[in-house]
DNA sequence: CTGTTAGCGCTTTCAT
DNA sequence: ATGAAAGCGCTAACAG
């Protein structure tokens, strides 16, 4: 490992270790003669600061935890770019890691965090209420939730407002000729709830019963309920709309609605949820509920950052609103 | 701030900090009484131990460095998957970031890494040969390379063997019928010279000279090509067959043909490489050559594993065998 | 402008 | 089994 200290290039320099430390963190206060000899000097012994002891002696490590729910997956992907790049821009580093859903994992990966002293973290919680997010404001390190509305009115967060997205979702679909119509939900997250909540609001339930299925998390999973979908509710014959609240899994849904030649969306219309990129890049086209996903990441980085320079400002919650974006998937 | 130190706990306990220390550390060396009653003082009081402190003072970060180049492109994406997996498994925390293809912010992560101690890196990198390779090893710490390989015969590397790559895709497009081909290339990279080599040294010259088309980078890049391929090779009235060295960039020309009506494959076959996820659920799915992608990143996790253990194993060199996948694209 | 000194929180001999 | 003390590399008063 890299053995050069401040200690060697004071040494090496002739002066002590404080100044070579000052060179690094107020170099003005050096003499540029001094100063100049001992950054040549730290280029050419290849020195490199160890921040484990600069953090410890008291500076910030200018390091940001960012902590999302899933890696794979378009939607939070583009939440840590919109991070990155306002993070960069300011000389931050993100430190990416993600929960796979799981609480423990999300609340150790926090842990971990603050343990390596992020001066600031980011986080889309699995759950808008959990050990996670007290241990957040226990530590008392500045945070954004991402993704998510908590109750506690003293924290910051950015959502979208899923409520309204679902409500967009409904009008729509009321305005749509159909013989019945299937709501299918994954993942147990507050997003979720709030978008079914938003379309149960709006839906014109007088034609007819909604069906709904639920624990349709993925890809998989969505192209697996087909099957069922088919034997169950018979979508081959009688003319159907599915409203599937996450994109990922209507794009699985639909994945094997096309490989059984089952016309899209003549027989039956598709409306999914989030708008990731591929939905519009995907066999046939999605409509969908749009989040400006990147915008999420941005504001909430950017917000970080002014909660970090000024703590005792007041909670910054953002709601973005949602958009309908209707592509071939549905008529 | 989180300001409980082992100290508080110590006095809370009624022994030295030495003694709290060693429950961190060495558990079994603590009468089992006193051990219990630290523990539980640390979940009263909710110390979280100092990572910055404990590494200052030896003990390994248990925190690996991944560096790769792109955040929004699934190829990278699954080889992160690949290594987050196997890094878990053995609870390694991993430290994600993009270099964006530039060779410089490529450094400085590295740099940082480093500085923060991290125990190993993973690293795909934009050049197979830079000053970030020479810092990494002259730093002395323990490296693979990704998607990769150096000249270098020290440098543990993980990387697909390109060069086959080509040469499949090669003799594919061989055996379809058409007037003409056009090689499209992107980012500068190894991976893709050597893609490119294989391609040329199998490829049938003698139907007419190959075009080609560089510094065609991104989805949108590709989509922008088009025109051109229109106004300059007519490929929509000869029928044409187009390999483009990275799917990410093919569907993006797939997305504008498509737009335009241009048959495919009837009129052009678009020919790819990478498969991506995307690649088979796109409109048009995608003919491809396939590289085991998130193989990759574990194998290249377990490696760093190894390596970490027993620094001076043998440098570690693999090369991944790819495969071609015909879909419906191309005919 | 520069050197001296005292920590930051934890691990690790070395005694006891 | 436990405590005392030194030290990891760096920063931050405090003197000069």
């Amino acid at each position: 490992m890299n053995k050069v200290t401040i200690m060697d290039i004071a040494k090496a320099a002739g002066v002590s270790k404080s100044t070579v430390s000052r060179v690094l963190s107020r170099p003005d206060m050096v003499n540029s003669k001094t100063r100049n000899r001992v950054l040549e000097l730290m280029k050419q012994m290849d020195y490199i600061p160890n921040q484990l002891a600069q953090g410890l002696a008291g500076t910030p490590t200018r390091n940001i935890g960012v902590v999302i729910d899933e890696l794979s997956n378009f939607f939070f992907i583009e939440i840590a770019e919109g991070v990155d790049w306002v993070l960069n821009t300011q000389n931050y580093s993100m430190q990416l890691s993600s929960s796979r859903w799981v609480e423990e994992r999300e609340f150790l990966l926090v842990r971990s965090l603050i343990s390596s002293r992020v001066d600031g973290i980011l986080l889309a919680p699995v759950l808008p209420e959990s050990p996670t997010i007290r241990l957040l404001k226990h530590a008392g390190i500045p945070f954004v939730l991402m993704n998510c509305i908590p109750e506690d009115e003293e924290i910051s967060y950015v959502s979208c407002d899923n409520v309204k997205g679902g409500e967009l979702a409904a009008h729509y679909i009321n305005s749509l000729e159909k013989e019945q119509t299937i709501l299918i939900t994954g993942f147990e997250h507050q997003s979720m709830g709030d978008r079914v909540d938003g379309f149960y609001n709006c839906v014109d339930h007088s034609k007819g019963d909604i069906k709904r299925y639920r624990g349709v998390k993925t890809f998989e999973d969505g192209y697996d309920l087909v099957p069922i979908l088919l034997s169950r509710d018979e979508i081959e014959r009688k003319k159907s709309v599915l409203f599937i609240t996450n994109d990922n899994v209507a794009l699985g849904v639909m994945e094997h609605l096309v490989a059984l030649s089952i016309p899209i969306p003549e027989q039956v219309s598709v409306v999914g949820y989030d708008n990731i990129r591929l939905s519009s890049l995907c066999r046939i086209p999605l409509t969908t509920v749009s989040q400006s996903i990147r915008d999420m990441g941005r504001i909430a980085a950017m917000e970080l950052l002014d909660l970090m320079a000024s703590p005792d400002s007041k909670p910054k919650r953002h709601l973005l609103a949602p958009e309908f974006v209707v592509r071939s998937s549905s008529v």
